[in-house]
DNA sequence: TAAAATTATGAACAGTTGTTCAAATATGTG
DNA sequence: CACATATTTGAACAACTGTTCATAATTTTA
């Protein structure tokens, strides 16, 4: 058999795609996660925090939302630790906690720019 | 400066993070996508097709839902392209269309298994 | 053609989600 | 302390989502 015939599936994680159907358990889990990057305005506030650490006041301008909406997401996104922050006197600075997000993004970016079959 | 203390930022997709923030457009649509896969029994779903084509009726017993349900849920998954199908007969025979879940499926698994902070 | 089998569809309904608004909390300043 | 600023919180409400149920559409078989 030639390596280009190979067509074994790709094994990546411990239980997906290998050792069968996912449990209720995981699968609430992934849902929940991605269910968190489901709201057009966390992806908005997600891609303000990538160009620099900003408080919630500089956050919600920046993303043309009412303070108490962002702070309403920014602790949905800290449940999912997407998110880190520090306190500054009066202000918050959120920041990106590591660059899943970046990966999550372009993987995406790559499918939705695929051609229709 | 030292190489360690180059702290700028990764380079990915053509606008995320480089380019500001998000449009509302582009964010819809990553939500869009993303939402998608922001529930469990679609992961389900997709967890039974990493392991082979099925139909709806095999799909719906391996998953344990009514083949309605996972009829309506197909009609998402195809929306987003993350399925394909062919016809034999009575029956209609699904499959994953790409790789790219799993490797969402693998970015969001390490992501959940960092420790915390 | 009639009946069975398989999948798809639409309406309806319960459950969930995201915003707004008002109020509470916390920190800094005069 | 009184006041202003910054953020968080909870309730309420409209909008959205996923299932069920009934029905339609399609294909095979008797």
């Amino acid at each position: 058999m030639s390596d280009s015939e190979n067509k074994t599936l790709p094994v990546i994680g411990r239980d997906f795609p290998v050792s069968g159907i996912l449990s209720i358990e995981k699968a609430q889990r992934m849902a929940e996660f991605f269910g968190v990057l489901g709201d057009p305005n966390r992806w908005r506030i997600l891609s303000a925090l990538a160009l620099k650490e900003m408080s919630v006041g500089e956050l919600a301008e920046a993303v043309e939302m009412s303070e108490s909406a962002v702070s309403h997401q920014l602790r949905v996104l800290r449940t999912m630790r997407l998110v880190s922050y520090r306190k500054q006197g009066r202000s918050v600075f959120y920041c990106l906690k590591d660059d899943h997000i970046f990966n999550l993004y372009q993987e995406a970016s790559e499918h939705l720019d695929e051609p229709d079959d």
